[in-house]
DNA sequence: GTCCAGGTCGCGC
DNA sequence: GCGCGACATGGA
């Protein structure tokens, strides 16, 4: 099955699928040739299907799925996975406005970038940037490979393609697997207390598609494993941007483009972005990568 | 062997 | 509120 998808005026695919590094995280696979983007994706009927999608024109993507029959409501969940992971349905309209008045900013505006890619859920997400503390990129890409390849549910037609692992998954696999088999490290103990909470219904994610900034930094505070800088990021994913992700990237930037190599207080360094209001996490985002 | 990576927690002050 | 060691893992 294919669909056509309209995409606002101010949405580039190419830009929105390798804006950040998540595209290289399983089971997200990018194609830099034939400019399409991948995923395996596990439906709420259990069903595994292999999404592509692709740009049609300036106006549209393409969205397919060869994997038998669906019915609607599972058809309508790739569609709304799809918007979610594209954000086709955020409106970044005054962060371009302000991007036109700055002439070193400007070009994020002409070449439609700001859309950062995300996972289909938010559990997917909040493991991920978990992956991504105190340790090396390669080892991020590594352990979300592990993690889909040893408890992902396989594709019928493909089982070597597998999705994502849902919570319960997670639960039932337990904390010694993740540590010894997926070599998590001391996050396992983190990622099977939060699985546990999603699994059971103590903690719905769901519901954070809808909070405002102030309450889903409250949520995200309850998390063991998020500190400052796993929350701003996750905010980031969740569409708000006026929290900076200070962490050693961040430092690193800010020092040698902004005080000459020196050490500063994450005080001063976030100062810098301050007239960007609510989106400064895009603006250093673009200022880090023109 | 030793150090450290896009940090965070729990403790003591 | 701030400083500091511990935390798993694998690569340099």
């Amino acid at each position: 099955m294919n669909w056509i998808v309209e995409v606002p005026n101010d949405f580039k695919f190419e830009t929105t699928a390798t804006g950040h590094g998540w595209y290289r995280l399983a089971p997200f696979h990018y194609d830099n040739d034939q400019k399409t983007l991948y995923k395996v994706e596990e439906l709420e009927s259990g069903k595994v299907v292999h999404i592509t999608i692709a740009p049609y024109g300036e106006d549209a993507v393409t969205v397919s799925v060869n994997d038998g029959v669906l019915d609607d409501s599972e058809q309508a969940e790739i569609l709304q996975k799809v918007r979610w992971m594209l954000r086709l349905d955020e409106n970044l309209q005054p962060f371009y406005e302000k991007c036109l008045q700055i002439p070193e900013m400007a070009y994020v505006a002409h070449e439609k970038h700001g859309r950062l890619l995300r996972s289909s859920t938010i559990f997917e997400d909040i493991v991920k940037v978990m992956l991504t503390t105190n340790t090396t990129w390669n080892r991020t890409i590594s352990m979300a490979a592990a993690i889909v390849n040893k408890m992902g549910k396989p594709l019928e037609s493909h089982p070597e393609l597998k999705a994502f692992p849902k919570p319960s998954t997670f639960v039932e696999k337990g904390e010694a697997y993740l540590k010894e088999e997926i070599r998590l490290g001391y996050r396992s103990g983190y990622l099977y207390e939060l699985a546990l909470k999603v699994a059971s219904g103590e903690l719905d994610l769901t519901k954070w598609k809808n909070l405002p900034t102030e309450q889903l930094i409250k949520e995200l505070k309850a998390i063991k494993g998020i500190g400052p800088y796993a929350q701003s990021t996750l905010l980031m994913i969740l569409g708000s941007y006026s929290e900076l992700p200070v962490d050693s990237e961040f430092r690193k930037h800010v020092e040698n483009k902004y005080f000459k190599g020196k050490k500063m207080t994450a005080k001063a360094a976030s100062a810098l972005y301050s007239e960007w209001g609510n989106y400064k996490y895009l603006a250093y985002w673009f200022d880090r990568h023109p």
